[in-house]
DNA sequence: TAGCTTGCTGACCGTTGCTCAGCAAGCCGA
DNA sequence: TCGGCTTGCTGAGCAACGGTCAGCAAGCTA
């Protein structure tokens, strides 16, 4: 610890700064997270971090994002799978990834959305980024209303999963199929 | 103006606060209302807010359930119907509402939803009570399975509403046909 | 050694949430 | 009319926060 190196180069500082951010974000709503808390953490003073990060809606869209890229490679389709098998196991990895982190999940994704437009900007790319991602992956034709349809459906996905995490309602195996099959018939229609 | 009374009744001036704060709402995420502004618009000094309202929370969330009040009001099942009429009202007075509101709209449900803890407080217990009020209006039982799935149901009109209003994919008649049939299909099982 | 780049800091500023002692408006009994 | 009570209301002031700026100093090179 306190052999630590006191200067780092700006890569190196930046990305620690926003690692702190990504720890701090399951336990701390996004906008009372201070500059003065990740200062200190950091051991660096505050004017240092104002050097990296243009102001604190620069930092916090920062930190935001890498939090938005870690779950978006954790869903992302696994190449080489059939489209009608990517559907499940893409649910399957979301269903776990909420039981590991609940909370802190909900954290984000209730906290990016809300607290300020900048931050909900970049949740916003994000859930544009899994419609895309999805319906390449499900191979189904893409036009307006199916994709409405299908940001709608990661709405109740995303609604349904945070219920079931806090009081299952029904087996998992059911909770993912019903997921399922409410996504092929809303976008076979 | 310049005849309006200098000192008020606790009760109107602590409604005249929260009114401000409805007014501001729309245009303002909550947690940008700052209670220099609200005190500059009604007339008074910081102080006096304080003294009607214990803390900045304290103020954010009377009106936020105010806000909330109003919305459950408009939704309210209209007495004397049967049953499977009122999903079709609801819902079309719901669109209605979006429509005429839409960012509002969104600012409200998405701030509410995410900012902070308390806020996020108020939202639920709204979502409760229309989650009650719709099971008993369309006559289904009740049990932990269709509760989550009726909350979910909302967060996926949320959704689609918001984006149909921005970007009508398809006839209004035909999105609250395609809500309804959805929530019939969910909760008859 | 001098000199350059650049990671880094301390002191300072304006704003915001919040406190507190106390003023004064309006109603009372005498 | 006067004193006294309640209570709506204010101004000065504090601590914490986001943000700025001049300048120190670590580490490289010549």
């Amino acid at each position: 610890m306190a052999g630590a190196p006191r200067r780092r180069s700006a890569g190196d500082r930046r990305a620690q700064l926003v690692a702190i951010g990504l720890e701090l974000l399951p336990t701390t709503p996004v906008q009372e997270l201070t500059i003065d808390e990740v200062a200190r953490r950091a051991g660096i003073s505050r004017s240092l971090l104002f050097h990296y990060f243009a102001s604190k809606r620069d930092y916090y869209t920062a930190v935001t994002r890498a939090a938005a890229d870690v779950l978006r490679e954790h869903l992302a389709p696994r190449p080489g799978l059939p489209a009608d098998e990517q559907a499940a196991g893409m649910l399957d990895r979301y269903v776990g990834w909420v039981e590991t982190y609940r909370d802190a999940h909900l954290a984000f994704v209730r906290g990016a959305a809300a607290g300020d437009p900048w931050v909900a900007e970049v949740y916003e790319e994000t859930r544009e980024a899994l419609v895309e991602v999805t319906l390449t992956a499900l191979d189904v034709p893409d036009d307006t209303r199916r994709r409405q349809l299908l940001r709608a459906w990661f709405a109740f996905t995303e609604d349904l999963v945070s219920q079931w995490v806090r009081e299952p309602s029904m087996a998992r195996a059911e909770l993912v199929e019903l997921l399922r099959g409410l996504l092929t018939r809303l976008l076979d229609d």
